[in-house]
RNA sequence: GGUCCCAUAGCUCAACCGGAUAGAGCAUCAGUUUUCUAAACUGACGGUUACAAGUUCGAGUCUUGUUGGGAUCACCA
C-alpha cells in the first residue's frame, strides 16, 4: 500500500513507452500538488524534455495522456508550465482507504523494498555526575529518544544507550568541595535533590578556585601559572590520581555522591519519559581506553612524549596533535570514548551503526575519534556517526553554569506543568475529572508543550529559548495537536453511542458521491505517513515528524469545523467521516509517540 | 590565525537532495458559537530570503567573494 510508489511505477512505464527513458520509480520526483492547483500529485517534467524533444507542456500532456489511457487510476490531469498535475480517482482513494481504515490495520511499517534492517545503537543523554541536567540536556534526551523510536518505526533494530560520565577531574572537583566545605550535608539533611546538591558543590569549587587564582595573580603570577598552581586544583588532581589507584576513602566518597546524583537523574529521566536499554559507566570503560592507547603505541600510530603523555598526530589529516593520556598516566575525555566504542562493537558484533547524540561543540572530538579508529584499522570505524545538534541559547546568549544562567531541567518541567494546570483550569476543561486524572492531564499537556517546542526545530540548528515568555499552548504547539486528538476521540465516543454508527470500524465504505476536497486533503496527508517516517529515519530528524503531524492536525481542524461528522445528512457520509477521523487520530497518536508525547482522550 | 557552522516577516520557526506566486505560529487588526470541545476556525497586515556576482529552463537551496554572528583548535569534559 503506497499510493505514491504505485503512481511512480506508472510514470516510469509511461516514460519508457513514450521516450524510451529508463528510470527507476524511486528516483522519480513526485510531490504533493499545491493547493492552488487541481490534482493530487505533481510531476516535474523538466528533467525529461531533453529526451522527449518536446516542450515542457507537450511532454507533460503526453505523459498524462499515456497514464490516463493505460491505467484507470487517474480521474484527471492538467499541465501548468512544466508541471503535470495528476488527480487520482475517488475509487482509487477509497480502495486505499478501505485497506487502511476498514481493516484498522494502521501500524504502518515503513519497510520499503530497498530498506535493510540495520542494527543501530543510539547513545544519548550521557550526563556528567557533577551537576543536574539543564535545558541543553533536555534537548539531547528528547532528540535521542525520538530518533531511536523513529529508527525502530522504520524497521531497524535499535538499542538505546547511556554513557554516564562518572569519573574524571570534574567529578573530583565537586567531591573535594563537599569534603572541605560540606559539613556532612546530604540530600536528606538539606532536602535538596541529590544531583542539585552535588551541583552546588561543583559551583562552590569553582568559586574557591577563582578566588585562589586571583590571590596568586596579585602575587605576581600570570593567569596560566595561577590556574596551574592554585592549591585547590592541585588537591583535586591528587584526588583523581588516588581515585585511579582505588584509594578506599576516595572511592567511598565517590560512590556516595554519585549515588545521590543517580537518584536525582532517575527522577528527571522518569519525568522526561526517556529510557535506556543499556547503561555504561565511564568508570568501567576508561581502562579499556588505556588498553587501546597501548595498542596504538605498539602499532606505532601513537607516540609518547618525554613527560610520559601519549599523543596522536593527525596533522596529515588536517587536524592537530591530540592528547590521549596525561603525563601522570590519568585518562582524559577521549580515552574512555576509545574504550567504550571498542567495547560496544565487542558486545554487539552485528552493530552497523553507533550514533552519538552529542552537541555540535564536540564535532572536532568525534572527527578525531573516528579517525583514530580508522588508523587503528578497526573494521567498524565507519559505523560511528556523530548526530550533532545545535545549542539552546537564551536571549542573553549561551547558557553558562558558572554565571547561573542555565535553565534547570527540573524547574523547567515543573513550570511547564504549572502553566498547563493554570491554563486548563482557566478554560474549565477538567470539571468532570478526578484530581488524579486532572494532574495526569496537566503533566501530559505540559510535557507535550515542552517536547514539541524542542523537537519541532531542526536538530542541527541552534535554537532560542526565552524563559521570560512561557512556552505557548496555542497555534503550532504540542497542546494544539493533543487537542485535535482529544476532539477526534470525543466525536468517536459520541458516535459509538448511536445505533447506526456504533460499529463504524467494521464497515467498509462505499461513497455514493464525489469526495470533498477537505476529506481528500486528510486522506492524502495520512497516506504520506510511511514516507515521512522513512525520511525522518534517514535524516535522523524528529522535526520532520513534528511538521507533518502539525499539518495533519490543521487539516483535521478545518475539516471538523466545516463538516458534520457523526450527524451528517447521510449515514454513509457519517461512516466515512468517522473512519477518516479515526485514521487521522491514529496517525496523530503514532507521530506523537515517536516524539515521546502522550495524547489525552479528553482535555 | 586555521577548520567548520549559521543568517528567511517585528519575534520563534518551515520550505521534502534545484521546482509553480517563499509558508506557519506568535504579536497586531477584523470576523465566526441555538450545530460533534473556541487550546478551534476564517480573513487582513507583514519579505529585495544579510549583500554582490556566477552556474541554468528555473536558486532561499549549488559555487565564489563581502559583511555580521557562533563553535572549535586544552595535560577541561
Amino acid at each position: 500500500m503506497n499510493i505514491e510508489h504505485d503512481l511512480k511505477i506508472k510514470i516510469a512505464e509511461a516514460l519508457y513507452a513514450l521516450y524510451n527513458i529508463t528510470i527507476s520509480p524511486e528516483s522519480i520526483q513526485l510531490t504533493e500538488t499545491r493547493k492552488e492547483f487541481e490534482g493530487d500529485f505533481t510531476l516535474v517534467v523538466f528533467p525529461f524534455i531533453k529526451e522527449s524533444r518536446l516542450s515542457p507542456e507537450e511532454t507533460g500532456k503526453s505523459i498524462g495522456e499515456y497514464i490516463s489511457n493505460n491505467f484507470n487510476t487517474l480521474a484527471n490531469f492538467n499541465v501548468v508550465k512544466g508541471f503535470l498535475n495528476l488527480g487520482l480517482s475517488d475509487g482509487q482513494w477509497l480502495e486505499y482507504f478501505n485497506e487502511v481504515g476498514y481493516l484498522n490495520k494502521f501500524i504502518l511499517k515503513v519497510k520499503g523494498n530497498d530498506s535493510i534492517v540495520k542494527n543501530v545503537m543510539v547513545e544519548y543523554s550521557s550526563p556528567n555526575t557533577n551537576k543536574p541536567l539543564h535545558l541543553g540536556h533536555v534537548r539531547n534526551n528528547l532528540l535521542g529518544y525520538s530518533v531511536a523510536e523513529i529508527l525502530k518505526e522504520a524497521g531497524n533494530s535499535v538499542k538505546k544507550a547511556n554513557l554516564i560520565n562518572d569519573r574524571g577531574i570534574h567529578i573530583c572537583k565537586s567531591m573535594l568541595a563537599w569534603q572541605r566545605w560540606g559539613n556532612g550535608e546530604t540530600p536528606d539533611s538539606s532536602g535538596l535533590k541529590g544531583d542539585h546538591l552535588v551541583g552546588k558543590y561543583y559551583v562552590k569549587f569553582d568559586k574557591e578556585y577563582k578566588k585562589e587564582i586571583e590571590e596568586l595573580m596579585k602575587n605576581g603570577l600570570n593567569e596560566d601559572e595561577a590556574k596551574k598552581q592554585a592549591p585547590v586544583i592541585i588537591d583535586a588532581q591528587e584526588m583523581l590520581i588516588k581515585w585511579e589507584q582505588g584509594d578506599s576513602s576516595v572511592m567511598e566518597l565517590w560512590k556516595t555522591m554519585n549515588g545521590w546524583v543517580y537518584e536525582g537523574f532517575d527522577a528527571t529521566y522518569k519525568k522526561l519519559g526517556v529510557d535506556f536499554d543499556k547503561i555504561y559507566y565511564e568508570s568501567q570503560t576508561y581502562l579499556l581506553g588505556k588498553a587501546i592507547v597501548e595498542e596504538g603505541l605498539q602499532k606505532g600510530i601513537f607516540y609518547k612524549k618525554e613527560d610520559g603523555s601519549v599523543w596522536v598526530d593527525l596533522t596529515e589529516d588536517g587536524l592537530d596533535e591530540k592528547l590521549l593520556l596525561r603525563g601522570d598516566g590519568t585518562s582524559v575525555y577521549i580515552t574512555q570514548d576509545l574504550g567504550t566504542a571498542a567495547l560496544r562493537f565487542e558486545e554487539y558484533p552485528n552493530l552497523d551503526q553507533l550514533i552519538y547524540v552529542v552537541g555540535n561543540e564536540q564535532e572536532y572530538h568525534f572527527k578525531v575519534l573516528k579517525l583514530i579508529f580508522k588508523k587503528l584499522g578497526k573494521p567498524w570505524w565507519d559505523g560511528l556517526y556523530h548526530l550533532s545538534y545545535g545549542m539552546v541559547n537564551l536571549p542573553s546568549g549561551k547558557m553558562k553554569s558558572r554565571e547561573g544562567t542555565v535553565v534547570d531541567a527540573d524547574e523547567l518541567i515543573e513550570e511547564m506543568v504549572n502553566t498547563s494546570r493554570d491554563t486548563t483550569l482557566a478554560l474549565g476543561k477538567v470539571e468532570d475529572f478526578t484530581m488524579e486524572q486532572a494532574e495526569k492531564l496537566f503533566y501530559k499537556l505540559g510535557m507535550g508543550a515542552l517536547k514539541y517546542y524542542i523537537l519541532k526545530v531542526d536538530a542541527k540548528k541552534t535554537m532560542l529559548f526565552n524563559p521570560a515568555e512561557s512556552i505557548d499552548f496555542n497555534g503550532n504547539t504540542g497542546p494544539f495537536i493533543q487537542y485535535t486528538y482529544a476532539r477526534i476521540c470525543s466525536v468517536i465516543r459520541k458516535a459509538e453511542k448511536l445505533d447506526g454508527l456504533k460499529s463504524f470500524r467494521q464497515q467498509s465504505v462505499l461513497l455514493d458521491r464525489p469526495m470533498m476536497q477537505k476529506e481528500k486533503d486528510i486522506l492524502r496527508h495520512v497516506f504520506q505517513f510511511p514516507n515521512i517516517v522513512h525520511g525522518a529515519a534517514t535524516e535522523l530528524s524528529p522535526s520532520i515528524v513534528a511538521n507533518y503531524v502539525y499539518e495533519l492536525a490543521k487539516l483535521f481542524n478545518t475539516f471538523y469545523h466545516d463538516c458534520p461528522i457523526a450527524d451528517a445528512e447521510k449515514v454513509n457520509t457519517s461512516l466515512f467521516r468517522l473512519q477518516l477521523s479515526n485514521i487521522a487520530g491514529q496517525t496523530i497518536k503514532e507521530c506523537m509517540r515517536l516524539m515521546g508525547i502522550k495524547v489525552p482522550e479528553q482535555m
